[in-house]
DNA sequence: CCATAGTCTATTAAATTGATCGACAATATT
DNA sequence: AATATTGTCGATCAATTTAATAGACTATGG
């Protein structure tokens, strides 16, 4: 199926990396491109354009640099990819955020392919809208603990 | 999020198509272009590749045509997907049938999109790959029901 | 032998994606 | 005021993918 574009990776990347630093702290895009290994000129647009929507704030100049403009615990995944990426059902026409029929489709309720996809939409949506980057920053900690806990144990053996 | 290729779509309601002829009807390219609304070249190849992976059986000349070469409730519209798309998994690290590892990660365990992305794969992979095309027709059957019982229903109105 | 219908290879056009360049504008410090 | 720093913005480019088309060829049945 289709894949998350290079775009919405970096972003994701990006904004994990912000709500690490927490609010007090403006990341340069400089620092940002070579820590999360993102090609900088492409960053500057994305970050840019999630300025545009809100989603951060920067200051320019000596001292400037970018920090999220929202709780990290408000914004949902689901919400940046649809930002960026767009809808999140595989087809437009199984779309709630951005519905569009098929051109050729005689009647949507009865296109299989639309009643399957709109399940898959649906489930993905349960997924990414109730997590939010907080969220992630919290599995990927519980992931590194545990994988710490794991190393130790090796030592045992 | 990523769309279903226009090649997937018209392979699925090319062989929803040919799950209602049944086994003993071969149906025709053309027949098939014209009734599904299919550009005619573009569904040569599609259904020459779905017989090469041996999802459909032909016979060239007259009285030729296509026909299932599988139990329209033995096939999967997860394996049809991937035949023809690829992965189900919205990232190539998130996906069981075809993994490979970001360029970038430093240590897939910890990303955390990619364990996000993992949820949606499994929770996609559970719905498309426990529904065949004969469920399908099934659903869509339903619908039409349904829908005609609605239209009676006005009529006591 | 002829009409029918699938097979196969190549090519094309358009859209999308990922990325880069260069000039510009604001900010803090000296 | 001058300077270094850092974000802003518009344009452009190359590669890839996608959707579709063209045309010559081959098998089948009557």
């Amino acid at each position: 199926m289709r894949t998350l574009s290079k775009r919405t990776q970096y972003a994701l990347r990006a904004l994990y990396a912000l709500t690490r630093r927490g609010l007090d702290k403006p990341a340069l895009i400089g620092d940002l491109s070579k820590e999360e290994d993102i090609p900088k000129k492409f960053l500057e647009q994305i970050l840019l354009s999630l300025k545009m929507k809100g989603l951060v704030d920067s200051r320019r100049g000596r001292y400037g640099g970018y920090v999220l403009a929202v709780s990290p615990d408000k914004v949902t995944v689901g919400s940046i990819i649809r930002m960026i990426d767009g809808p999140l059902a595989p087809l437009p026409c199984a779309s709630e955020s951005n519905f569009r029929k098929c051109d050729e489709c005689p009647d949507i309720r009865f296109c299989g392919t639309r009643i399957l996809m709109r399940q898959v939409r649906d489930a993905t949506a349960d997924i990414l809208d109730h997590t939010t980057l907080a969220d992630v920053c919290k599995k990927v900690d519980a992931a590194r603990l545990e994988a710490e806990q794991g190393e130790e144990l090796m030592y045992y053996i």
